[in-house]
DNA sequence: ACAACCAGTTGCAATATGCAATCACATGGG
DNA sequence: CCCATGTGATTGCATATTGCAACTGGTTGT
């Protein structure tokens, strides 16, 4: 066996692994736009991701275990994509470097509220949170889902209808 | 003017600027390994990177306001690179990718000591250590040296002389 | 003078990405 | 059944990025 790594450094794999313009980027709408669908990320995405692009990220990180892939009940076509434990554990990466972009590049007000309320919340909210995740993808039990909603109502509110996104097939 | 963003969200500014494979590695190297001349980074880097990327990265970095590029008084046609605040504002990103690296990836233990050590520190240990970049790249004033030196031997410690890098040129 | 060293640059092949068109299949309505 | 629509992708092709070796113009040490 021939060694494909790198090296071995934690944060050389993870760059391996996350380090591009669209891999976060899809594990940002998971987590925080609640998208499950490869129709609802290739089209509700902010950036326009484009179709194949979407299909190679979703099939690597079922590859590497970020995500599971199941059928759809309601409609045998349809591929419901999950969170696993190691893909809700990017939520604090995530968290800082959203937190670092709202600081340091010219990040509109409007979507920088997700990150501010991130950052205010601290590691607190953020084990909420990604309690409440594992409660959705996980079938994990939950108290409520405050956090989520929290979340979710704010984006929703800053970008609204006002987003139109440049989906593409 | 053209906008030549994606869309202003705070993680995918810092994906666009921060978001391949080589970016956070130079960046790491000049934080945790003491790098700050281009032969050392070229040389020492673990993952060997080539000379073209390298003056890439750096070139942008510095567009970009993470870095400082002066003349080295000893040396006239070496070139040192300093940090800027922005990019030691990175420590707790680059520390959250180590932590979940060393969770998530086959990473070499060796190589995680560093991860280690930060992950348990936590926050406080992060902004001792950002302190200290400060008083080496910024010149601000200090009261001691103990994180870096911590860090560094317990790196040099792990990786040592056994670590052969790929240099080119 | 001369070898060694410095920070890059250049040329070129291989790879990855962006984008539009297209695919096979499933569902729903008439 | 027939057809429009929606699904998760795949294909082709142009462009951009990367990997790699060779090279450049200048500096330092002896």
């Amino acid at each position: 066996m021939t060694e494909p790594h790198r090296s071995g450094c934690p944060i050389n794999l993870t760059l391996e692994l996350l380090g591009d313009r669209w891999s976060l980027i899809v594990i940002r709408d998971i987590i925080f736009g609640n998208r499950r669908y490869f129709r609802e990320l290739l089209t509700q995405s902010e950036e326009g991701i484009a179709s194949n692009i979407l299909a190679d990220r979703l099939k690597r990180f079922v590859e590497n275990g970020l995500l599971t892939r199941t059928d759809d009940p309601d409609h045998r076509q349809k591929a419901l994509y999950s969170l696993t434990e190691p893909a809700i554990q990017l939520v604090p990466l995530l968290a800082q470097i959203g937190a670092w972009g709202r600081r340091y590049t010219p990040a509109t007000h409007e979507l920088s509220v997700r990150a501010q309320l991130l950052e205010e919340g601290g590691p607190k909210l953020w084990a909420a949170f990604m309690q409440e995740l594992r409660s959705i993808h996980l079938g994990a039990p939950s108290k409520g889902r405050s956090v989520i909603a929290t979340l979710q109502s704010a984006f929703e509110r800053a970008v609204g209808e006002s987003a139109r996104p440049k989906a593409r097939q």
